[in-house]
DNA sequence: CGTTTGCTTGATACGTATCAAAGTTGGTGG
DNA sequence: CCACCAACTTTGATACGTATCAAGCAAACG
């Protein structure tokens, strides 16, 4: 495995705590992977072999539903963890990771990271933060979905992913989104269907909150956007 | 405090795995309290100050709305763990507890249950389960939101609750929910509105599917909820 | 190129929210 | 014990948001 891969992932929350001696009984246990966009990292159902670190690009986690219709529960990217929760209680994954782009992970094996933890109780912490904060997250999604309309959902879900994969626009106005996602993949983050997703993001341009630029959404209105998440 | 509560303490899956001796430790931490019905532990945005664990009784997470719209998260009942969240990073509650009955609780104040943490192990293991186990619950709760409809939504509430709450009905047929809620609670588990909730039980009522007795609901048929949950 | 994949628009139907009003229940004090 | 009040439940009429179905269009791709 590259050696700025290992110096990345010893940055991570989850290790940073860690003394350069400990660091070095953690080492062994990491492999590199490498997928193209597109790719399962796993499967819903699978049961739980490794956690992942993402070294770079993006994963999307989905919760696939008997219907058909799919739903995105979050986007990830570099630094963030990925199946720790089927990790350590043993479970099935509850939900696909699919990468988004071109995306390098780190994975440490179920049994390996069973040991770092029981060996190393600030790395059980930096868990425990690191559930805590997926779970404010997903309360705030329950809220969302439960009272907001669509519009505001949408809006939200923009803000969050400047959040994650914001850059500033090419063009100096406003700031890129820099994460390819179909309309399809907003429609799944917002529980709607792709057509009221186009819908609302063509409104949202005609109004002059957001623009594309190659597949990419640029937010030129960051306030107006906050605005209509708020319930305008 | 009582002997009682605190031996129910202890068999908790947070506690369960110390040693006779560190739990001795352990105890002086603790503190008793007794709610009456519709009072609040603490309120959202209060700053965190003690972890409660539920002792008798049962307590409703709501997460407040700007708009006036709440929505219950969750319902917990003894055994359980109450504001882990917001103890853990420190940032203020994220929603507020309120008890839907007599309740009890134990207390550790926030300082403590760090000194705890640190010193044994294995109740870090046991805080990383049950965080695990809120948000597999979260992230259901969100793929409902997603994509059901309220029928499926209020049988899949109902269905939960039981599991929480569920006793043999008094008259012997069927599954009582030992909880007392309102429709308004059922809306906001629910994400609906208290007309809707109201439409949707009493169609349930009329189906056979659900009765009432004393404010409580007794399910009757549940394979024919399950089949609603999953879509008919 | 033709074919696929994603985007867009329109017409229509359906589920649910909203507003309004009346019925029910349990508890409280005279 | 009854009358009354507040909280909760119920029902109806109507409006609105969003899903659904159907088609056409543009850009990417092998």
């Amino acid at each position: 495995m590259k050696l700025e891969m290992m110096k990345a992932v010893r940055t991570t929350p989850l290790f940073k705590s860690l003394s350069d001696e400990d660091w070095q009984d953690v080492v062994q246990f990491l492999h590199g992977h490498s997928y193209p966009p597109d790719a399962y990292l796993f499967f819903q159902g699978d049961p739980p072999e490794a956690l992942y670190i993402i070294w770079s690009g993006r994963v999307k986690l989905v919760r696939h539903t008997s219907q058909g219709r799919d739903v995105v529960v979050t986007v990830l990217g570099p630094g963030q963890l990925i199946g720790e929760m089927a990790i350590f209680d043993g479970r099935p994954y509850s939900m696909s990771a699919i990468t988004l782009e071109e995306t390098a992970v780190v994975t440490i094996a179920r049994n390996d990271l069973m040991t770092i933890i029981q060996r190393f109780p600030e790395v059980s912490f930096q868990v425990i933060l690191e559930l805590n904060r997926r779970l404010r997250v997903c309360n705030e999604l329950v809220r969302s979905l439960a009272v907001d309309r669509v519009e505001q959902r949408i809006a939200r879900a923009l803000l969050r992913l400047k959040d994650l994969g914001g850059v500033p626009a090419p063009d100096g106005h406003g700031i890129m989104i820099d994460i390819h996602l179909t309309r399809q993949d907003i429609a799944e983050m917002t529980g709607t269907t792709v057509e009221t997703a186009i819908r609302v993001m063509s409104r949202f341009r005609r109004e002059g909150f957001i623009k594309s630029y190659k597949g990419k959404t640029i937010l030129l209105d960051i306030d107006g956007l906050e605005a209509i998440a708020r319930g305008k």
